[in-house]
DNA sequence: CGCAGCCTTGACAAATGTCAACAAACGTGG
DNA sequence: CCACGTTTGTTGACATTTGTCAAGGCTGCG
């Protein structure tokens, strides 16, 4: 693959420690691919050949049974996904599509799984990487079971508010259909929530959000940290 | 502590490939202790200053927020757990309480960490176990996400009974209130859905059930290797 | 301009939670 | 060993939440 990439991918946390020679040679077997949007990149069930980077664009994790389906995350430049799989060596849990036109490296796990037992540091970089995304699971599982719908939705849109920066509104990542999935419930039900939190201040145009109070929303969002701050 | 546990605590996988010498340093520094029933070990948002390990008995997770509170997850003998927030040296995003009287090993965390550092083979085994605990909540997460709680409830069932053995009968490991809030649903609701699985063969009597008709309740609950399997 | 997909809304149905009452099981102390 | 009180499980009636279906409006794109 292009040496061009290099920096961008080294800003990742896990790559950071290594020394020039070995993430060189990890990048020599790596390949990068360009993706239009809504391209399934993954099925679970498959055998984890790769582990996946993405570099630009946006992709959805998502999982089926029985004929339905919901979304399990949304993954932004610069990160790694489906780690998990390719440490042990499995089968994916989740599948995988392209949200928007993506650019995405794919290193063979088996050169992953090689550099972890040659470089302590990169074994350091890998658990330490594994175990944040294990926490961002029960943070969201917690989500899940503790919150009502409407309560989930709050809180989302306080992180999203957070992440943006000091202005009180901000645009949705995606397409509303996928934040219903993603927060657990049916779009038509997004939308009545979004309506249950005009009293709190949400005003809501098309996909464009702004918290007019944020103190008063989270009164009755109650976000906190064991659940809400994803950088623990 | 004594040396009288150290074939048990061996047995874990994660201490499987440790030379004795480095397995009684690291037991050197650690506490065996035995609780009573119902005593919270762990309170969520505390710092992770030990590594648990139960040797006998049962530990329930639970979280809680905004005065509710749900079980997470139930840890039985031989296995460690809430290793993600010790190696992240962060804190707990789970409480944890005895469900029965148990006997624990406790390691002090920074420990742990050390021997990753100095032990290729420790770490290997700590990524695997992070990463099998890890795709644990993906699992849980489809299963609450994807299914109704009538479906957890007949899944749940087959996972139990094919853990029993050959037998078409067994024993619900924790009172029902406990798997009520574990399947993510009220202790009322949970009556309700045994009830609504009798049509597919599930016998109640106590806390003893007894699947009729394991092809039957199957047709129903559509288990799958992607959500009910938890060896992969 | 017209089609397709997304969002919204209303009416309705199903699932789930809440409250109250009561029965059954359990543990404790007499 | 029994009596008592506490806890757990069950059931019914009801409220709330959430999902489903259908229709219509809006938007973006060919």
């Amino acid at each position: 693959m292009p040496e061009s990439y290099y920096p961008d991918i080294k800003t990742l946390d896990l790559f950071a420690g290594l020394t020039d020679e070995r993430f060189a040679q990890l990048m020599r077997g790596s390949y990068v691919q360009n993706f239009p949007p809504h391209v399934e990149l993954i099925t679970e069930g498959d055998p984890a050949n790769f582990l996946h980077i993405i570099l630009s664009g946006a992709v959805e994790l998502f999982a089926s049974w029985n004929g339905r389906e919901t979304s399990m995350a949304a993954i932004r430049p610069i990160s790694t996904f489906i780690l998990a799989a390719t440490i042990k060596d499995a089968r994916y849990l989740m599948s995988a599509r392209t949200l928007d036109k993506s650019r995405l490296v794919l290193i063979p796990s088996q050169d992953v799984r090689n550099l972890f037992d040659e470089d302590q540091g990169f074994a350091r970089a890998i658990v330490t990487e594994l175990a944040q995304c294990y926490r961002s699971t029960i943070k969201s599982q917690k989500d899940l079971k503790l919150r009502t719908s409407l309560e989930r939705l709050a809180n989302y849109l306080l992180r999203q508010q957070a992440r943006a920066g000091t202005t009180p509104d901000f645009e949705l990542p995606f397409e509303k259909r996928k934040l219903a999935s993603f927060l657990g419930m049916t779009p038509e039900n997004l939308s009545r929530a979004f309506k249950g939190l005009k009293p709190y201040g949400v005003v809501v145009d098309g996909s464009r959000i702004a918290i007019t109070d944020r103190a008063e929303l989270e009164a009755f969002a109650r976000p906190c940290a064991l659940i809400d701050d994803y950088s623990t």
